[in-house]
DNA sequence: GTGTGACTCAAAGTCCGTG
DNA sequence: CCACGGACTTTGAGTCACA
């Protein structure tokens, strides 16, 4: 997984997942829209900086750990 | 200093500089372009995260360090 | 509750210069 | 070697209707 918006979308539907809000009350959270994080949990769109700091920001995280390929919560645990 | 375009100004220039590189050198080994390096450390733009991404790789740090407020390798020294 | 194509408008990103 | 401006093409931001 070398894509940056790959690990960005996969981390963010996660976090947001962990945090129990539909794509819906996130974007609403971050000030985003609705169909704006559908697209970035598609990686299907390439965002700017300042979408990604407002979006780690919504979700209580660092750019950094957003961007990471390990996400810091959840302990490794492969073939659960 | 909450503004990302700030800190990724600020941590390109040192790091560029830290490794003995002009912008138009830097610019080249992170196949971007001259003046697109020096508006960046001049926070004039707003990047996508593919070329953060690209920046990060081309200085050999991570992106979160590139976008930290607290560099890695120097330990404070106020009054230096 | 989510995926997708389409759309407008501003900004990303490239390239030309100049002091 | 760098700041800065102008001009240009491509893409992101932000939103909607519809599946």
């Amino acid at each position: 997984m070398e894509d940056v918006r790959h690990r960005l979308g996969s981390n963010l539907r996660k976090l947001r997942q962990a945090k129990g809000l539909s794509q819906e009350a996130f974007a609403d959270e971050a000030g985003l829209h609705r169909t704006y994080i559908s697209d970035l949990e598609r990686y299907a769109r390439n965002p700017t900086i300042t979408v990604v700091d407002r979006i780690a920001t919504a979700l209580g995280v660092s750019i950094g750990d957003l961007l990471d390929d390990t996400p810091s919560s959840p302990p490794q645990n492969p073939g659960e």
